[in-house]
DNA sequence: TTAGTTGCAAATCCTTTGCATTAAG
DNA sequence: CTTAATGCAAAGGATTTGCAACTAA
């Protein structure tokens, strides 16, 4: 198989991500890691987040509308998107794996996971929006 | 408000769209249309999907990884896309309108829908894995 | 030494948009 | 008439990729 290097770049893009808790793009760590090595590439930090996001160091968020963005929480779990300031925040609900075998059973499909996306507004957008 | 006009152009996309129930992308609608009406283009079936999405005449199903799909299908309901060849189909499982209100509670958002997509093989990649 | 990585820039994919022209009502 | 809609082409955002130079192991 193909080795792995523990280059200063993919530690630096794998702490900014850890660094974060509002699930940050690409573009997001980015910006964070370029003021720590102001030589990185884009093209390195997107290559080392999909090489992280493939040894299971971080877990890609694909929302509808926008750039993808990433989360330092590793299991299967929800996420909720506000269609006003494009906020993501992970949602408390437990992660059904179950629902898999359905989907399955119905689709003829072999299912290995799914996603779910809420979308909605943020409490900050909420209050923006009774001022406005 | 905004008038609007029905078009040829705009018929022969949402036929088109009914036609299909392999929940096609913009550009297999955009194929199917321009065999009929050589002369459409690409920005007017764009331009025309997302009209009708707004007007629910159909569904705008956002799938992660390759293009956005279209379903004549209005109703809320989840997909399931084939990882290997990109297939989507509608899921058998009810939409769960009291998913969004748990999510509300959790989140502090104000929840307006979510979106569900299982990931997996479909049958006939299942069968050509055998194969290979 | 040597193969994985980087930086850079160009390329890709999907979709939207500006604008002059056309056509629906 | 009048204005929404079209066709065209160019622009856009996000992400990937080819390649020569670099560097971790």
């Amino acid at each position: 198989m193909k080795q792995r290097r523990n280059t200063q770049q993919r530690q630096l893009v794998l702490d900014a991500v850890r660094a974060r808790y509002d699930h940050p793009s690409a573009d997001t760590i980015y910006t964070d890691v370029v003021a720590i090595d102001p030589k990185i590439s884009r093209g390195t930090v997107y290559r080392n987040l999909n090489v992280l996001d493939e040894s299971g160091e971080l877990l890609h968020v694909k929302v509808p509308d926008g750039p993808d963005r990433f989360d330092l929480r590793t299991e299967p779990h929800y996420h909720i998107l506000c269609s006003a300031c494009g906020a993501v925040a992970d949602v408390a609900l437990p992660y059904s794996a179950e629902l898999d075998a359905v989907a399955a059973g119905s689709s003829g499909f072999h299912v290995t996971r799914h996603y779910t996306v809420f979308e909605g507004l943020c409490p900050d957008c909420q209050s923006k929006k009774h001022v406005s």
